[in-house]
DNA sequence: TTTTGTGAACTAGTTCACAGCT
DNA sequence: AGCTGTGAACTAGTTCACAAAA
C-alpha cells in the first residue's frame, strides 16, 4: 500500500463526504458516481478512481451505500479520532479561525490560541477558547496531544513560529500567512495564501478588460 | 493571444511578484530564474515558461531586471489599477478579512463590508470598513466600482448571497464558505474551503499513523 | 561565459470505453 | 439493465537539454 495519492483526490474525497453528509441526513440510501459527478461538474470515472484506491467501495448496478461509503470516507480522512488543533496569532484571523464552526462541525477540536503579546495571554475568544503563551505551546502541545496547528501570525514572524511549532512535535500546519516557509521532511505544510487568491481573480478581470478591446 | 494560461501558473506570478517586492526593496538589481526557483522549490525552467507566456521579459547572460519584471508582474495581474473588494458578511470571518493588511499591500482596496442582520448595519470593523445591508449592494457596487466580492456568510445562505453578488455586477468571486457554488459562466468564482484544507492535513496524519503499524 | 527561451521528453491527472458484477 | 472498476487514450503540467543572445 505504497501508493501515494494525488492532494487532488484528497480534496474531492472531502467534498464528497460533506455531499454525503447532506445525503445521509434526507435519508438517501445510495448515489451513483454519475450523480457525484453531477453535482460537482465532475467526470464520474474520476470519482470512482479517487474512491478505488481505497478498496473496493462501491455496488456494482447499484452505486455507494451512503451510510458505508461516509463512514469510509470518514477512515481514511482520518476525522474518526477527533484530532484537536491549536491556533497560533489571536489576532484578527486567529480568533476568526477559532470560532469557525466549520471546523468543528467534522470532528476537529480547538483546544486553544497561543499568542506572544502579554496583554493578550490569559484572555479567550468570544466562544471560549483560551489564549496562551507561544512559551507554552510545547507543554501543552504534549498534555493535550494536539495534532494540527494553523498558523495566522503576521509575516515576518511565520518561519519562527514554523519552527517553534514543529519543535513541540507537530506534525501538519495549516499555514494563513504570506510568504515562504520550510518545514522539515516529516512535517506536512498547508498554505492558504489570501493574496494569491486575490491576484488570482485580479489577473482574471484584468485579462477581460484587456480582451474587450481586441 | 489567445493561449489559455493556467491556473497554476497565474498563482506562481504571485509568489514571484511578493519576492521581487522584497528584492527591489533589498536593493537588489537583477534575478535569475535560477535564484527564483531556489526561493520556492521550483525548477527554473517552470519560472522561464510561466514567465514567457508574457513576451521576452528577460535578458540572456544577465536574468531578469527586478524592476522592470515587478512593473510587468503588476500589469500582468492587474495590480496596477486599484482593485476595489467588498466583504460580504460581518461574522468574525469577514470582520478579519476586512482588516487583513495582506490585502491592502497590492494595491486591494476594502471599500465596504456588507450584511443583512440589522445590528450590525451601520457600525464598521476596527480598522473603519462601515457595514451596510446587504440590499445595498448593487447601489454602492456600481457608484465605487466594486470588481470582486469576497464572500464570508454561512454555508445555507452563501448560494443566494453569490445571486445578489452577480445580479449586482460583481464578475470575481472569493468564497470563503463551504459546499459548490453555481456561478454563470462569465464569471470567476475561487473558492477557499477551509474544511477541505484541514482535512487534507487530517488525511496525512491519519495516513502517517497507520503506516507506523506496518 | 552566463542565462534565457523553447522543442522534445517525461510525468501526472483526467476521460473514454468496456468487461464484469449485481 | 445499471453501475462499478479499470486498462488504454488523451490532456495538462513539468523537467530536460540545448541553441541563441548578451
Amino acid at each position: 500500500m505504497a501508493v501515494q495519492i494525488s492532494e487532488l483526490t484528497i480534496s474531492r474525497l472531502s467534498l464528497y463526504l460533506r455531499l454525503l453528509n447532506e445525503l445521509e441526513g434526507k435519508g438517501v440510501k445510495t448515489v451513483s458516481s454519475k450523480e457525484l459527478a453531477q453535482a460537482f461538474g465532475l467526470n464520474a470515472a474520476l470519482i470512482r478512481k479517487d474512491l478505488a484506491h481505497f478498496g473496493d467501495l462501491g455496488v456494482r448496478g447499484l452505486g455507494y451505500v451512503v451510510k458505508t461509503l461516509q463512514r469510509e470516507l470518514r477512515s481514511i480522512l482520518g476525522l474518526d479520532r477527533n484530532l484537536k488543533v491549536a491556533i497560533i496569532g489571536a489576532g484578527n484571523l486567529g480568533l476568526a479561525l477559532a470560532d469557525y464552526p466549520g471546523f468543528r462541525k467534522e470532528g476537529f477540536e480547538i483546544v486553544a490560541l497561543f499568542d506572544n503579546f502579554p496583554s493578550k495571554v490569559g484572555k479567550e475568544s468570544r466562544r471560549g477558547v483560551s489564549i496562551y503563551d507561544i512559551q507554552e505551546l510545547k507543554n501543552i502541545a504534549h498534555c493535550d496531544g494536539i495534532g494540527i496547528a494553523a498558523i495566522a501570525v503576521p509575516e515576518k514572524s511565520a518561519q519562527n513560529v514554523v519552527n517553534t511549532v514543529v519543535e513541540a512535535g507537530i506534525r501538519a500546519i495549516l499555514n494563513f500567512s504570506p510568504g515562504t516557509l520550510r518545514v522539515p521532511e516529516h512535517v506536512k505544510l498547508k498554505s492558504v495564501d489570501l493574496t494569491v487568491s486575490l491576484e488570482g481573480l485580479s489577473f482574471y478581470l484584468a485579462r477581460e478588460s484587456r480582451n474587450e478591446g481586441v
